[in-house]
DNA sequence: ATTAATGCAAACGGTTTGCACTACT
DNA sequence: AGTAGTGCAAACCGTTTGCATTAAT
């Protein structure tokens, strides 16, 4: 199936397993943990090899989080949505491509730049916390 | 001069001072190894604990660039400018606050979203490299 | 004399590596 | 049989911490 001279495992199953009802993003520490608990014989560099494997097969894109961790996306959804994240209430959510689409936009308009916002979480504030600060 | 129950030390003058001329943005690891070279004794944390100092007193913020470090902005320029990085080229540069304030209205607009652009690197392709590769 | 700030050294978390072993193909 | 992939353990890097010591006020 999906072999391009590449190995059929059972740790590798686990890990796309694991990925696929992760649906959305994952750390790479948070997989690491999920696999132990699935299998508590799971060793951090298998994970962390098998991620570098799924990424240059594209099933799966890196980023890094608020906090500066490796961040996974999984799926048909790794194109251009967005990671929103409010440093008020913490809140976590993304943005639908179209709307992304506006803030691509934008980005072009402002300096010809293609911005690859799957990439990162953006930080802010998010509606509701900033009426009620004011 | 700039004390509210805090102490001038050398070694705040010196962290400061390579902060001054490092104008932009530093990672915090590279700020230790400036200091070291100015001198040799500067041990990590007093680094770090500065660092965390100063950002309470609202005179450096800190982001995290492409690969998670933790990054330092200094000075008035603390604002709203974003950061971009090309992955095609390696470029780094930074948007001047009125183009950001186009994108951070896009935001807004998307999704209600106040963004702080300044936290982080946006990754992407400038435009030279875009056209580049088509 | 107080007590904020330092230096040191050790620990941390997340990630990466070398190497011998296992098990897919 | 051949070699991709594993497990292990140790190393890595950036960052944080506890604690005894130093030095700014």
């Amino acid at each position: 199936m999906r072999e391009r001279g590449l190995r059929w495992t059972p740790q590798r199953r686990a890990i796309i397993e694991v990925l696929a009802e992760a649906r959305g993003h994952v750390t790479a520490a948070d997989l690491v943990d999920r696999c132990r608990t699935l299998d508590p014989t799971t060793v951090p560099s298998t994970v962390y090899r098998t991620l570098d494997v799924l990424e240059e097969l594209g099933l799966v894109r890196h980023g890094h989080g608020t906090d500066g961790r490796e961040e996974f996306h999984v799926g048909p959804a790794v194109a251009q949505h967005a990671h929103l994240y409010c440093s008020v209430c913490g809140g976590r959510w993304e943005l639908t491509d179209e709307r992304a689409d506006a803030v691509l936009a934008a980005f072009r308009a402002a300096d010809d730049f293609e911005a690859d916002l799957s990439h990162m979480t953006v930080v802010g504030r998010c509606g509701a916390c900033r009426r009620a600060a004011s």
